[in-house]
DNA sequence: TCAATATATTAGAATGATTCTAATATACTC
DNA sequence: GAGTATATTAGAATCATTCTAATATATTGA
């Protein structure tokens, strides 16, 4: 496993210690070449399918917690059934697949400039999103 | 209370028998000129606060999920902490103030419309919805 | 390399939001 | 107004998340 120092570049610098859990999450996280979606219980699965070494919840919680801490992970709020983080840290928006509880991630260069005609004075925007709500045609 | 009866159909109109708890609900959820933004909590809060008289959690959550279900009542997902119900379920979009907690109505025609240049073959769109995360300047 | 110590991991308990349950009360029908 | 269907309720159950404090591991500096 080569990438592992890669891990273990990216736990560092976001504060973490390389322990073996946190290194097994970032495989899971970050060794893909597509955008990944998850929830927490997702992840905690995967983690123990794939190897079959267990990795309790606290630890998994705290480690998620801590990249999204320092966005390495984004968190999208789609309802209240569901909470869902996000690999994909760049400025970018959601398709969320009513039908199939799919998330699919849509960049933000096809999506026009948003301008917003209402000012709010003493105030900064620090984030605009787009979530787009579709079903399966049947 | 001459607004009762308007609530009262408006209870039968979604398939709820219009009971006391019901109607003190909808009267603190509908008898506003603004834009009513909650959580279900502060809406407990409120209820009781006003009237001293209690409402079970359950009447509570039973009755907001109806009249959700109904389209009386929107779901405002912005994060994983707090779930928010909006009394207005027209087309529109959201502010959310991370520095207050407050969630701010933005028009629909205030956000030029969105055009989208993914396709999605087989889909169709439900609804469109913009967050804008906003910060008080200091 | 090793000991000392700082930090991480863990199972399980605690918490908080939401849902369920089944006993009691109320609204509706005739 | 009586009988039946439905609603309300307190409290239990459930589920996600956070906390706790005992044990294990990583790091540091000799």
């Amino acid at each position: 496993m080569n990438n592992n120092s890669v891990f273990i570049e990216k736990l560092r610098f976001v504060g973490l210690r390389p322990t073996k859990q946190r290194i097994r999450i970032c495989e899971e996280l970050f060794n893909r070449k597509e955008t990944f979606h998850f929830t927490i219980n997702e992840l905690k699965e995967l983690l123990l399918k794939k190897k079959n070494q267990k990795i309790s919840q606290a630890t998994v919680y705290n480690t998620v917690k801590a990249f999204k801490k320092k966005g390495y992970l984004k968190e999208i709020s789609i309802n209240s059934e569901k909470n869902y983080f996000d690999t994909n840290t760049s400025n970018h928006h959601h398709f969320f697949n009513e039908s199939t509880n799919e998330l699919i991630d849509l960049d933000d260069k096809n999506i026009d400039k948003i301008k917003i005609k209402k000012t709010l004075p003493g105030k900064k925007i620090k984030s605009i999103e787009v979530l787009i709500k579709i079903a399966n045609n049947n």
